[in-house]
DNA sequence: TATATTTGCTTAAACGTTTAAGCAAAAGTA
DNA sequence: TACTTTTGCTTAAACGTTTAAGCAAATATA
């Protein structure tokens, strides 16, 4: 009937030694004889010991909590960066705290105050669509909290950041394009004050000059890039005089959006229309045709974020060098570019 | 230039009072005058104070965190489900730490270590499907900690559980294929010691002979219930004599699954065989044919499993009695089964 | 042998809160 | 007037851990 928890003090008394010796006997401190150590651990065993987080980490100043922020978890992309950043940060001691803003500004700030609330040992984050407003995420380095940015970032905020090369990616894709004889390409993206979707705009736009295909301004489309915001940029597309033999579209939901409207008009994808979307979301090789898009290695965007940040708390008092890491994205071929 | 945070006793300081009666005033205790009051709330707003949780949380016994534990986030239903959790939760004062088990048995009890560590205040969970070993669950309610399940539950650990009828869901699915006039319903169902499977089982069976159909054997298969299952278990289906004239499968990865076979051998769907999965995950409404689907209630499910963890910690001493909330959903008909 | 070093512990303070107990002054009551 | 009650604070201890400082005993060094 032992409503408390067994604490170091209750193995103290045990073995007639202090409190301290115990604590330190836990860690492995040089000072205390094999003999004390190995008696403390059975006792620890036999009282079934749990360590009190709360007032270690209040001792210590930091709580070994990592606060993490994504848009949304229903996605694979980002469960999938979570799972890895997990992987590597249970190894080094720390639990992950996992917040989603539903691509909402105002949500964003909420779970950014509930993180420093909760006294988290740092941040990591891939930011709403809507944030422009960088204030909330200055309060953070205000705080002196490391921050790591993925994926959806922001180059004025002069942190940390991973995420794929999405001007390259775009090159890539005009690339594929070409190669399978397109003339016409559009672009259905998203909007350019997000650094992601500038870039593969720019991308967009040098690659299409490069191959020199017609850039005409009714070709680039900037939108939400939701399934309902894909539907409705395709039908736009569809009503141009000179109608487009490719579609890249800068997200899976958009580009699946636009193969429903082509499939419901009866326009042959790849045959009349081709299309790329990005992401490799798993349902971009469930549906019929099959849509060609590109893998952000999720994987290895969760691992480096989560070894970015180690390595920030790490070296927390140096002046720590600006850390972007940059990696190259995979286009993955389907049936609706082949 | 001040690393260190500011404390209640800076504000205490600033104002010459007590860091009592600072502690106080936050809290608006009666006994401190209005007066104070205001000028503690100023001064911490001046001082841009922030509580130390860690502090707060040792003092109180408690951490204002609840532990959540699914088989992955990357699930439509179980990402809204804590969606709507969250909400109340953030309300009452609680933030999440989200883990997930990605259905292993070992990874789950890692999680359940993890979140004792953590000192969560309680935790809510939907189990792996290889579970069968509930001692790790049994560890939660040996330490006294409120456990609320979801979904996944389990009858043996005695715990408060949230989920919908799947045994009458069952029912609904064979009375909506009877009436389009099936006559060999096969079921693609999950492992039987998993609950809400056994209980789908069930459903299935008994409505099959409350209908006067063939209790086939060979029509009952059981098994992870993946895309790939589907695949498999839907090609087994097919090699039948005497082939089913509907599939009612208790996922929709798995149905999406069978889909692709039947596309890929030209069999028409819903008119020689019909489909029904389960879950009515986005991707059901996106495939061609649609999938008839059943929801199932995701967001009610999370608010009332926070507010029934709620329930369990405002009454914590008084003996609780067991709460076992059972919704029913929603069948969603698609062109699957018209 | 005398002195320095190492070993193995202890004591006590600290982390930032909350809260029980208490006390003086103000206000209320008879 | 003399008392009780209320108001508005203070003091001090507590939550469970970590850690700097220190001290005696054991061991090494000269």
């Amino acid at each position: 009937m032992n409503k408390k928890r067994t604490t170091i003090k209750d193995i103290a008394n045990v073995l007639n030694i202090s409190a301290a010796a115990v604590s330190k006997a836990l860690h492995d401190d040089s000072r205390i004889s094999k003999k004390t150590k190995l008696e403390v651990k059975r006792v620890a065993k036999e009282l079934n010991y749990q360590p009190n987080h709360l007032a270690s980490a209040l001792r210590r100043g930091k709580s070994n909590l990592v606060g993490v922020i994504v848009p949304r978890t229903n996605s694979n992309f980002f469960s999938s960066v979570i799972e890895h950043m997990e992987d590597v940060l249970n190894k080094a001691g720390y639990n992950l705290i996992i917040t989603q803003s539903n691509e909402s500004f105002e949500k964003e700030c909420r779970n950014i105050d509930t993180l420093l609330f909760t006294q988290v040992d740092g941040i990591i984050a891939s930011m709403a669509n809507e944030t422009v407003d960088l204030s909330y995420f200055e309060k953070i380095k205000s705080n002196n909290i490391p921050l790591v940015l993925f994926d959806r970032g922001e180059n004025d905020l002069n942190v940390d950041y991973i995420g794929i090369n999405d001007y390259e990616s775009s090159h890539m894709i005009i690339k594929h394009l070409v190669e399978a004889g397109c003339k016409r390409i559009a672009h259905i993206g998203g909007y350019r004050r997000t650094r992601i979707f500038n870039n593969r705009i720019r991308g967009y736009i040098d690659a299409i000059k490069k191959h020199n295909l017609p850039h005409d301004d009714e070709l680039l489309i900037e939108s939400n890039l939701t399934l309902e915001d894909g539907r409705i940029q395709m039908k736009k597309l569809l009503t141009l005089k000179n109608c487009p033999d490719a579609i890249y579209v800068a997200s899976d939901a958009a580009a699946l959006g636009a193969l429903q409207v082509l499939n419901e008009n009866n326009i042959a994808v790849p045959d009349d229309i081709r299309l790329v979307g990005f992401g490799n979301e798993p349902f971009t090789s469930l549906v019929t045709p099959s849509i060609t898009s590109v893998n952000q290695h999720s994987e290895q965007i969760g691992q480096i974020a989560a070894e970015t940040f180690l390595e920030l708390v790490q070296s927390k008092d140096l002046k720590q060098t600006l850390n972007k890491k940059i990696l190259d994205a995979e286009l993955i071929i389907r049936d609706s570019s082949k």
